[in-house]
DNA sequence: ATGGATGTTGCACATGTTGCAACGAGCTGA
DNA sequence: TCAGCTCGTTGCAACATGTGCAACATCCAT
């Protein structure tokens, strides 16, 4: 809609990928390098870009500082987060919670593991939409044709053999979910990694969030992991049940 | 330097305080409804804010991927993190890594304490300057003049009865700890928390990172706390020398 | 010294941004 | 049901702002 601004935001994920040069900015972005400056110089004063000692330029510090307040005004969070402590205290494995937001999904907490081998994740990290028992749970509550719509754009990589290919498989592995109310996902994003999952309701019974417990194989097996499901579910009731009754609006 | 891009970027921390409608991001803005409208959908386009059920305005999920991936290309954590994991798995503190940019001291990365207490902090959050012993190390290696004049500007909120207040004390603790090349903290900020911090430098003898273990007063004492010091400033000097070693540039 | 590569500045032009006014949608109370 | 309010949205004309150019500055290598 704006140019200018579509311009100077379009830098971000490009330095994102990497420092880069006045040159190698403008070249990406197909302007002259002195609107390039310009547009990089209106980052700098806001802190959102950096520029190094051999003056090539990265992402700034107040991207973090930004992303920080935002993941704090996410109220579902602070409701939820004595749960997920209390259900990590309880069965020792790693928990989180995410929500949904215009075809992304993102964990915006996370317990982690007393075991001392963990999964790899990141408060923050767009969730393996395809796979993860998180997502599932989130997009089943999507209204069918705006679904089937974002099923047909996704890419669906083939992180394992279990990964979960193509819109048909993904649909119908959803309507699975729906009915049951709880997901799982076994190795389908790493091998070695189980997730059972269960979703959070806002006082309409709309699915506002979704929390997961995952663990390795080495760890406990995926039946093992199962027998956690109730647990799960309990917790995610309760949330929901203090959320529905929080909430102000 | 560019009004447009200057007053969209101007939206994103007046987002941060909170969810806004159109009409209250126009009056902060001090422009009209139509312009903060164009500026918010450009910035929505682009995810970086985004538009939840009650039309309001908050920030959006890209910000959170954008930090992400603005983290990991921070090179000083690849090198460090192994040796603040085996450093947390040898006394079983929390560890921090912080860097310095402009102004700003920010936790780059952290190892969650073995304890069941543990002290809140957030990768990303920005440290308290003037009394963290991270801040003070990183801001210690700063020249002269430039130290005096951020030293001025600063705000010194009595977090605790021990906080550092005023420039004068400040400018004085960080001449101690250029000295000495290691850092405390005391209860300054949060009463029952301390902590001891050591530089990492660069092959040129910059400072580059700071790191600290931190441990609240009823896990172990001051004392105890300090008898680490060693094992922290070897540590420190470890990651230094790898990172020497494997800088490119 | 000389040449090349990269960052920076001032400026004239026209493109994109701005505020306005009018419209639309949703809500409230009479 | 309608008038009256609030708040978001749209089209448009005026002109402020962003744009690319060309010249200059700086740095490094040869």
């Amino acid at each position: 809609m704006s140019q200018t601004v579509d311009r100077a935001l379009r830098i971000l994920p490009l330095l994102a990928e990497g420092p880069a040069n006045l040159e190698q900015v403008a070249t990406r972005l197909d302007v002259h390098k002195s609107t390039a400056l310009r547009l990089l110089r209106t980052l700098h004063e806001h802190g959102l870009v950096y520029r190094q000692g051999d003056q090539r330029y990265r992402l700034g510090g107040r991207l973090f500082a930004l992303a920080q307040e935002a993941m704090e005004n996410i109220d579902i969070r602070a409701t939820a987060h004595p749960h997920l402590v209390a259900l990590n205290e309880n069965c020792g494995h790693t928990v989180h919670l995410a929500v949904h937001e215009e075809g992304e999904v993102i964990y915006v907490d996370k317990v982690d593991s007393r075991y001392p081998v963990r999964m790899y994740s990141r408060i923050g990290k767009p969730v393996a939409i395809t796979v993860a028992a998180v997502a599932k749970i989130l997009l089943a509550d999507l209204p069918g044709d705006e679904l089937r719509t974002l099923a047909r754009k996704l890419d669906y990589p083939r992180y394992t053999a279990r990964s979960i290919i193509g819109p048909e498989a993904f649909l119908a592995e959803l309507a699975k979910v729906r009915e049951q109310g709880w997901a799982t996902d076994f190795g389908g994003h790493e091998e070695s990694i189980n997730c059972v999952g269960a979703p959070i309701r806002g006082h309409d019974g709309r699915v506002v969030a979704a929390m997961s417990v995952s663990a390795p194989n080495v760890v406990v097996t995926a039946e093992e992991l199962l027998a956690l499901l109730p647990l799960v579910r309990r917790t995610a009731q309760t949330i929901s049940r203090d959320y529905a009754g929080y909430t102000s609006r």
